[in-house]
DNA sequence: TATAAACAGATTGTTAACAATTTGTTTGAC
DNA sequence: GTCAAACAAATTGTTAACAATCTGTTTATA
């Protein structure tokens, strides 16, 4: 495990709120997302939201015009989709395989509680959170893995979930991540990719 | 063909810059970069060059502490490579697959003057410049097929080529593009296949 | 009425000053 | 001399003010 910065800057917890807003679909498709609004809403400057805007721009979510601000993006075609889901799960793979080996009972223990948290959320029912710890919980090997690739994973993974969710069906979200830590524990790789290919689609 | 926004923002110009110096190695690797040597050399104040960093922090180049500041990151390992070169050929793919079914006589005439750059900077055998147009050319119909993953493609692009760089055997160089662009004149998708995936390893 | 110019308001872009943090150096005690 | 505390310099983080740009409304003119 890895120790935090000293302190998570600012432009980090900004854009951690505003994706899962994005996410859960608060912000209207070709709405403009207004600095000062949110500058007041968080309690800085604009200086920090801006910092956050724009790498949601980056990771794809929002639009950028110059001099016109941002707005959130269209979505991924159907076939920009299964590109993104394509590479994702490439991307995974070696992130899966290289943690399975690697792994310490350490980690071991942490995706078991992030699974338990994906339950929880699941059993509430509540979508946005139903997103945020099933992606908490694929970002944990990836990170572990590769931290080299986990901005480029985030990218992947959040344009996929917008684009087409199948986390509405709590049930199988459990049972299908379930599988996947299982064979984590149990240190099966081939059942892992399994199970990650059933799950990332 | 799209227009360009009226006046490209700094932050932009400024990233293209320093991108280009990072892959032609004018920064030493963990060499800290400082915001306000920037500023002044772009005769500008620290915001933009902030905000330039920022982005090519996004894009996995460059590694952000809080409080100190961005560092060249480190190479991606072999492996991670091997993991980028995968993804990027699954999107490049489909991006050239795109293009080449809905490319206008423009876009020909757009991709035979890059071409033409390219082979120019392979005469005059400057690295930086080789790498520029290199990645410019592939850039065009990645940017023409699929706006929405332009920025996903750059990051690949990027630090697969500063992991290791083939660009060095300016011959081949030119060569394997001539062969991809010929393809794609005569509209044959699985010839431009062959020789992208002989061009992207 | 229709069109275009002029204006006013809102919003983004940039800057410089200040605050907070880190880093290197000096100083002092042992 | 070694170590640690205190100080000084350099650097990043944040803010508020100002400049430039865009947007919508009003007004003048044909």
């Amino acid at each position: 495990m890895k120790s935090f910065p000293q302190r998570q800057a600012y432009r980090e917890s900004i854009s951690n709120i505003i994706r899962r807003d994005l996410i859960s679909g608060k912000f209207k498709c070709d709405e403009p997302i207004r600095e000062q609004k949110l500058a007041t809403r968080f309690g800085t400057s604009r200086g920090p939201v801006r910092d956050a805007l724009m790498q949601l721009t980056q990771e794809g979510i929002l639009q950028y015009q110059p001099n016109k601000g941002v707005r959130v993006n269209s979505l991924l075609t159907d076939e920009e989709r299964d590109v993104v889901v394509a590479m994702r799960l490439e991307l995974e793979k070696y992130c899966l395989n290289k943690f399975i080996l690697l792994a310490s009972e350490e980690d071991f223990e942490n995706i078991s509680l992030l699974l338990e948290r994906l339950k929880s959320a699941c059993e509430v029912a509540s979508l946005p959170e139903v997103a945020e710890n099933d992606l908490a919980l694929h970002r944990y090997w990836v990170a572990q893995a590769s931290p080299h690739l986990e901005s480029t994973w985030i990218g992947l993974s959040v344009r996929m979930i917008m684009k087409y969710s199948r986390l509405e069906n709590y049930a199988q979200s459990i049972a299908e991540h379930s599988r996947i830590v299982n064979a984590i524990l149990e240190r099966d790789v081939e059942k892992a990719f399994f199970y990650l290919g059933e799950n990332i689609l």
